[in-house]
DNA sequence: ATCCCGAGGG
DNA sequence: CCCTCTGGAT
């Protein structure tokens, strides 16, 4: 798998969705690592509608984990999973407090080990919120890489392995924002819109289907 | 029924 | 790896 495929995939979303970005659009680390959790299997237009509220009620780990639980299931009520999430975030707004002095760790190895942050949501962080190379691997970065013939594992970690062999360290960030968008709004899992793409021509999936 | 930018536990 | 968590929209 060549590096000049993938970077020739890139500079051609670049050009055809050149404000593809992040939904969840917070600079505040505690904000993006927050949003990011809620945001986990629902869709990020929920989330968007509560944070306004939600960080004006709790702006930051020391006053999420003196909270009481059920005023922060209150809060974001209205996404999936709520009551775990609201477990989750209270857990982790403790840990910060007690081992990172309130603020979010900017390693891999330290973001994991917060309840209710697993690698995606980790990478999400680092890459967003403190601009260091990582790529996050979602079910849609993922569907759209293996389609694309840049991956060829099911696991979603060997995934971001593989993407980032491929893909120079210094478009990580942006592979991810577009890769995602490319998922998201053409390269559907369900009913893929060929039509619109504009990387079939590198694409397994569609000369598979034509 | 299936999807929504998953994580944790078995 | 597979299952569950759990809720609303399409």
């Amino acid at each position: 798998m060549s590096e000049s495929k993938a970077n020739s995939i890139l500079d051609t979303l670049e050009t055809a969705f050149p404000d593809a970005r992040l939904l969840l659009d917070f600079r505040n680390p505690f904000e993006l690592l927050v949003a990011t959790v809620l945001a986990a299997q629902a869709p990020d237009e929920r989330v968007n509608q509560i944070t306004p509220h939600l960080f004006q009620r709790f702006p930051d780990a020391l006053s999420m984990a003196e909270a009481p639980l059920e005023a922060i299931e209150e809060a974001i009520k209205t996404v999936s999973y709520f009551r775990q999430k609201a477990r989750f975030l209270k857990e982790m707004s403790k840990v910060l407090v007690e081992r990172f002095e309130g603020k979010v760790p900017a390693s891999l190895e330290e973001l994991v080990t917060l309840p209710g942050v697993g690698r995606k949501t980790a990478n999400v962080v680092l890459a967003n919120a403190f601009s260091i190379p990582a790529l996050p691997v979602d079910t849609h970065v993922a569907r759209v890489a293996q389609r694309l013939g840049l991956a060829k594992s099911n696991d979603a970690e060997k995934i971001e392995m593989e993407l980032c062999a491929q893909i120079p360290q210094e478009r990580w960030i942006r592979a991810s924002h577009l890769l995602g968008f490319l998922g998201r709004r053409v390269c559907k899992a369900r009913k893929p819109l060929c039509e619109q793409c504009p990387v079939t021509r590198w694409c397994d999936f569609f000369e598979k289907n034509r």
